[in-house]
DNA sequence: GTGTCATGCGTAT
DNA sequence: TACGCCTGACACG
């Protein structure tokens, strides 16, 4: 269940078994029989993530388009491998690796006319424009009045932010996710966005969202936090807040559960209706 | 074994 | 706003 780190995870360290190597290529589920065919023999020749996207290129100039929506799984491992799964929607194999994927919103061949519209639906990527990213930020939240909580999970307004990672990067930012997004203040989205570059680039590095400070929890390094430790309000309901002890609350108002602390993140603006 | 839920998103109503 | 899609982990009986 992925957000953008990993994605961008997967296209690097993908990126080193597959890349410059020609692949055997089948889809034992059979939905991507065609596509698989299609691949079976070629050389992938780059990998690159954008937001949630994944895309594979193949050297005659085949675009794989990839995303794991909710339930779509990556394993990744050296020969030899265990049977693929029944319900695996594409496996790839060089001489010495193999990939297994399952359960994927997406597994497509696409053109690269496709790829530049899918593209040009996204928002900034933090982990691909930290630099220049919160402009573009800035200037898409700033006539949207939806919450802050529903637009970082708007993927034309951020691309790679997920469910996790809009509940935490608000709590550190001390913003309530209910909040008018066009009402904060350009020093906010800055302060959002740079928090998100570094949120996600973390999470691309440890193959796992951890947002709390290490020394907040006693021990030296974020991976030393154990499971239960690693976020502040992620599905914290009523558990104290691990700075101020207050009962972190939720809402779904916007169809998707959202967590936030009620002191660390007042309500000092506008507010959409619950 | 069954039921529920989940880090997502497109389409229909 | 609701539903459909796709899989796996976990709680419960």
């Amino acid at each position: 269940m992925p957000e953008g780190h990993v994605l961008h995870r997967a296209a690097r360290l993908q990126g080193r078994r597959f890349c410059g190597k020609p692949v055997w290529t089948s889809s034992p589920q059979g939905r991507f029989a065609d596509g698989a065919a299609t691949l079976n023999g070629q050389t992938i020749t780059g990998i690159d993530a954008l937001g949630k996207h994944l895309f594979y290129r193949f050297d005659e100039g085949d675009i794989l388009h990839v995303h794991l929506g909710l339930f779509g799984k990556f394993r990744v491992r050296s020969l030899p491998a265990p049977e693929p799964s029944p319900n695996a929607r594409l496996v790839m194999e060089t001489a010495t690796d193999h990939l297994h994927l399952a359960g994927p919103t997406a597994c497509e061949l696409i053109t690269p006319e496709e790829e530049d519209d899918l593209c040009a639906r996204l928002g900034p990527d933090p982990i691909l424009d930290p630099a220049d990213g919160a402009d573009e930020l800035r200037r898409r939240l700033s006539r949207r009045s939806i919450s802050i909580g529903a637009a970082l999970l708007d993927q034309k307004v951020v691309a790679g932010i997920g469910n996790v990672y809009r509940s935490e990067l608000l709590f550190l930012a001390g913003i309530h996710p209910l909040t008018v997004a066009k009402a904060l203040e350009p020093w906010a989205i800055d302060d959002i966005w740079r928090r998100s570059v570094v949120a996600l680039k973390d999470g691309e590095k440890m193959g796992k969202i951890v947002t709390v400070l290490p020394d907040e929890m006693g021990v030296e390094s974020p991976r030393e936090l154990k499971r239960g430790d690693r976020l502040y309000v992620y599905k914290r309901t009523g558990a104290p807040c691990r700075r101020c002890a207050e009962p972190i609350e939720t809402s779904n108002a916007d169809g998707r559960n959202v967590w936030w602390c009620p002191i660390c993140q007042p309500e000092t603006m506008d507010l959409v209706a619950r």
